[in-house]
DNA sequence: GTTGAGCGTT
């Protein structure tokens, strides 16, 4: 136990060291394995970690990710490797997104950023940073405390201690500060879902089923909670998952605290299984019945508009989400007012968000002047996305806002410059062959280990 | 061909 204790904490000395350190591999075949990837990538540096991704029945998904010792390693993996042929294939070699943040939904809005921020460096290890939507000027009228929104974006010194985290947080008898259950998730895999949407949400979703659980067990096993309204067994997937409408929220987050995570016996009394209850996802609404246009008027109606779970660190977030979301505005465009024409030169993605930052008044034209647009003009699309949704976020409260959105940019900025110097530097190639002369022993890690 | 688990019907 003290060994795991020790290779628990090895592993996140090693976690920290490798950040940005790892590289996605597309185009695999199929017959591809972890080793042909190893044979292939041991050239670039030391490997720590490495997998290719498959599905249920140990299919490969024919893509993979390699993590190595060494930041340099992965851009010489993708130096070396990207679109060399592979039992014929072309493979694609890239930094790996290596998502590290998580989206923290159902929070008590009454907490402050910094309460908050407190709270989540008490109760998880491994925080990089604590972002709390803060309110724009929704609220403004109320002139009690201002109210958070009630979600926010936790971002960890890894892939790996995010992972940890997010298993441990939508588990059981989990209640942040002792008194909620908050919705986690990975940040960019959210949807366009508002957090007030989300905390009307009275569905629980009943996972790791048995195969023989069908309704009227899932009745059984939930019906003293409260009103049960309806019961749903999809059995779409390999095993079946469970919905149970409930009369009120406060039922379902009594049984997510009573059920989840507990030892049940199976539908007659067959073998017992651990069950998982959780928030369920929103029903996604289908726009396809309602024409564009009226989309356009409804949200557009909606005063002061509604948080985004997209937290868009890379700022590529799915097209199908893109055209989910709506279309911004019934603004006349002036052309000839400068301003307008340089918000208009911004690629789509980024001129909306900004509209929607001006929208909101979470920032003003007169924060974010000409100048601002210039500036974030230069910077590629998914930097400029991540300082827009970084803004959305912490904006609102900033004293000189123009001041903290350059700074914003500024930061982008010399990251990718940074970038850039890594990529051109030579002396990294002198290393790599140190790299490949060490020999490290190679250890394997305990993914499953729950603090 | 960007994961890390799983999310449907009235």
């Amino acid at each position: 136990q003290d060994r795991r204790a020790a290779s628990q904490g090895d592993y996140d000395e090693q976690d920290r060291r490798v950040k940005g350190a790892e590289v996605f591999v597309g185009g695999l075949p199929r017959s591809a394995t972890e080793g042909t990837l190893r044979e292939i990538f041991s050239t670039c540096g030391e490997i720590v970690d490495l997998r290719i991704m498959k599905d249920q029945n140990g299919v490969s998904k024919g893509f993979g990710f390699v993590r190595f010792a060494e930041r340099e390693c992965a851009y010489i993996a993708k130096r070396q490797k990207n679109g060399i042929e592979l039992q014929g294939k072309r493979l694609a070699v890239d930094l790996s997104l290596d998502q590290d943040t998580l989206f923290f939904g159902n929070l008590c809005k009454e907490w402050s950023a910094e309460e908050f921020e407190e709270l989540i460096h008490k109760t998880f290890k491994d925080v990089i940073s604590v972002d709390l939507a803060t309110a724009s000027n929704l609220d403004s009228s109320t002139s009690k405390r201002r109210l958070n929104r009630g979600f926010a974006f936790v971002r960890f010194s890894s892939h790996g201690a995010a992972a940890r985290v997010l298993r441990i947080g939508s588990r059981t008898d989990f209640m942040l500060g002792g008194i909620l259950h908050p919705a986690i998730n990975w940040a960019e895999r959210e949807s366009n879902v508002d957090a007030d949407e989300m905390a009307k949400i009275k569905t629980a979703f009943v996972g790791n089923l048995p195969a023989n659980a069908n309704e009227e067990y899932l009745k059984k096993l939930f019906g003293h909670f409260g009103e049960v309204i309806r019961v749903a067994v999809s059995r779409k997937g390999q095993y079946p998952v469970g919905f149970i409408h409930f009369g009120s929220r406060s039922e379902l987050d009594n049984a997510i605290k009573e059920m989840d995570g507990k030892t049940v016996s199976g539908p007659n009394r067959g073998p017992s299984f651990k069950i998982q209850v959780s928030v369920a996802r929103p029903a996604v609404e289908n726009d396809n019945k309602r024409s564009r246009e009226e989309v356009k008027t409804r949200r557009s109606n909606v005063s002061g508009g509604k948080p985004d779970y997209s937290h868009g660190r890379y700022g590529h977030d799915s097209v199908e989400r893109q055209t989910k979301a709506p279309r911004l505005s019934n603004r006349v465009a002036d052309v000839t007012d400068p301003y307008e024409a340089a918000l208009n030169s911004l690629p789509s993605a980024v001129n909306e968000l900004l509209l929607r930052i001006l929208r909101l008044g979470i920032g003003s034209a007169y924060d974010i002047d000409i100048h601002c647009i210039k500036s974030l003009s230069e910077l590629p699309e998914s930097g400029a996305v991540a300082v827009l949704n970084q803004f959305l976020i912490t904006g609102s409260d900033k004293r000189n806002k123009g001041e903290y959105f350059l700074s914003l940019i500024a930061k982008r900025k010399v990251e990718a410059f940074g970038a850039a110097q890594i990529l051109q530097d030579t002396t990294y190639l002198s290393r790599n062959s140190e790299i490949q002369t060490k020999r490290y022993r190679h250890q394997d890690y305990d993914y499953t280990a729950s603090g």
